[in-house]
RNA sequence: UGGGGUGUGGCCAAGCGGUAAGGCACUGGGUUUUGAUCCCAGCAUUCGCAGGUUCGAAUCCUGCCACCCCAGCCA
């Protein structure tokens, strides 16, 4: 029995199980095929899965393919890499809701003989005006009371293709004066002369969401049906469809809140509005909150489930900070990650006492903690560079980095001291002229030095060039609003650094590195070689430092 | 406005009548050749508000307030 993690869902099943309500979990994660998953569908995931896994039960992979207009094998098939790769199996359990068509029209039929449906020859204008406010009951249609013979023919001539979309449509027979609008004779099936990605011409009329899934629930088995909270509204008729058709399985639908992310949304309308206005890269550009962005970030699925899991389940609205997905990116990381140096900002370090023509080799282990992976051989020579945000002309107090006549520890390697600034025509340092010490030698220094700091440098010599790609947050407001969401994009939301990096980061086959005092980084997966090296940052370094306030 | 929900620290979130877990963030301090990591300490006299019941209430009752969802032939 999982100890663990104990939401109100987890405790609902346990119940369930105890008291004999079932004694099984199956579970069933129902994407559309309409767009790529984002770390919101991760949430559902990690629930519909786990919990199937907890109890020992399983869990349909099922697409809810009710609608051809939006759907297509492309997301099908996306969806299901995603899944897999978070590292669920489904087993044989792939179904699609259009599997189940042929059952859905029969139970269709069923609702008409017993006088529970009608077909409604209104327009769809006429259906929205008659449905009533919130505060004002809806009308009944002039069709709701004809004869279940002339419904039953006319739903048969709507399957055979006899009409045109928006002709007709069958509506359930419920209540047009109930005060939760969602059962005021629902729409049931709509006639849609559309090539479905499955089924292809077989129909042309198509069943609603409602009708759906609850009846693919049923006949799957599903115990537990877990969904958001905006579905609440439509648990009624989940239960009302289940209870006037032929079924013998009526599964609970129990809702739970989505996942927000704070400086993003989980929209994939907007999503789509963005990969195809090129304003970003495709589904997988880094930038968006979807499974494959994440993935092409740097991100893997023990991230992703670790986040999940902190995030819990609950029916409460919520807006989960950036920080602890970066907190669980960083804490996997820590441990795993290689350690690696790069100048993202190079600027140029001469060592004017060390010959032209001469280098030598320091050592540097891949990971301070974890001697066990080994070290790698670093260049130290007269050429350098450091990073631009480490030099600093009129340092603060506390700037433990370098500055004019200031001495720092290259890491690894020996002392500089900044004798002398280069500039430029335009008064722009583009060069420090630094001595160092021999005797410091990191690992046996003798010199008595006591420099202010510590930074990272590269070998300008042995260096190799590499673009790295600076990610940042894709909106620059912590909630967008769904009416400006273009307006309130993060301009800086991508920034490309011509870095150099360690030729023994380039080198080894490890994806991902963490840049020292930097940030982790990945090997873009199709857009890296050692010949033109591209790195995405997954997330940077926690920095305490603050500049004093003066 | 009718119906359905939700309100616990900056953000998540335990708690289910016995006197406020945990995580993230944050703030101090220690270690440190990554301002990282690690370690230690601090961080809600109070649970949307107001009443009531009770020896005792975040937990029960009443009223109020705030926010979210619903008027697609989308899901």
């Amino acid at each position: 029995m999982p100890e663990e993690s104990s939401d109100f869902i987890r405790q609902r099943i346990r119940q369930d199980l105890s008291e004999g309500v079932t004694n099984t979990v199956v579970t069933r994660f129902p994407p559309e095929p309409n767009g790529y998953l984002t770390i919101g569908h991760a949430k559902s995931i990690c629930l519909n899965f786990g919990v199937a896994e907890e109890f020992g039960g399983r869990t349909f992979l099922r697409f809810d393919d009710t609608n051809p207009l939006k759907e297509s094998e492309e997301f099908v098939e996306a969806i299901q890499r995603d899944v897999a790769w978070l590292g669920f199996s489904w087993g044989d359990a792939a179904t699609f809701a259009s599997d189940y068509f042929q059952a859905l029209y029969g139970f269709a039929e069923q609702l008409v003989e017993r006088g529970k449906a009608y077909v409604d020859s209104q327009s769809a204008e006429e259906i929205a005006a008659t449905r009533g406010t919130f505060t004002t009951p809806g009308k009944e249609s002039p069709h709701r009371d004809r004869p279940v013979a002339e419904n039953l023919d006319l739903f048969r001539r709507m399957r055979a293709g006899e009409f045109p979309d928006g002709a007709h449509v069958l509506r359930a027979k419920i209540d047009m004066t109930a005060s939760n609008i969602v059962m005021r004779d629902p729409v049931l099936y709509r006639i849609r002369h559309a090539t479905h990605h499955r089924t292809g011409d077989d129909w042309c009329i198509y069943p609603m969401y409602d009708f759906t899934h609850c009846l693919s629930d049923a006949l799957e088995g599903i115990t537990h049906s877990l969904c958001t909270l905006e579905f609440e509204n439509n648990r009624e008729l989940y239960d009302w469809v289940l209870d006037n058709v032929d079924v013998n399985f009526h599964p609970p639908q129990i809702e739970f809140s989505r996942l927000n992310l704070e400086f993003t949304v989980m929209s994939t309308r907007f999503f789509r509005k963005l990969v195809e206005g090129g304003h970003v890269a495709g589904w997988d550009d880094p930038r968006l909150p979807t499974i494959s962005g994440l993935r092409r970030r740097g991100y893997t699925p023990e991230m992703i489930r670790d986040f999940c899991q902190r995030v819990g389940v609950t029916r409460q609205e919520n807006r989960v900070a950036m920080e602890l997905l970066d907190f669980c990116a960083r804490q996997a990381l820590e441990d795993t990650a290689p350690r690696g140096m790069a100048v993202l900002d190079p600027l140029p370090v001469t060592i004017v006492n060390y010959p032209s023509d001469e280098d030598e080799t320091l050592e540097a282990p891949w990971h301070g903690k974890h001697p066990e992976m080994g070290a790698r051989a670093i260049t130290f020579g007269r050429s350098l560079a450091i990073e631009r945000e480490d030099f600093m002309e009129e340092p603060p107090r506390k700037f433990r980095r370098l500055s004019p006549g200031g001495l720092v520890r290259l890491r690894y390697g020996y002392v500089i001291r900044c004798d002398e600034v280069v500039r430029d025509d335009g008064g722009a340092v583009v060069e420090l002229r630094c001595t160092y010490f021999p005797e410091s030698k990191s690992g046996g220094d003798t010199s008595g030095l006591k420099p202010k700091g510590v930074v990272h440098w590269v070998s300008r010599q042995s260096g190799r060039a590499a673009a790295v790609r600076v990610y940042d947050r894709l909106f620059s407001v912590p909630a967008p609003t769904p009416d400006n969401m273009e307006g309130e994009l993060n301009p800086a939301s991508l920034e490309v650094a011509q870095a150099i990096v360690e030729p023994g980061v380039v080198e080894a086959d490890t994806e991902r590195f963490q840049f020292e005092r930097v940030g982790y980084f990945f090997k873009d997966p199709v857009e890296y070689s050692r010949e033109t090296p591209m790195f995405n940052r997954i997330v940077t370094l926690r920095d305490s430092y603050r500049p004093e306030p003066t």
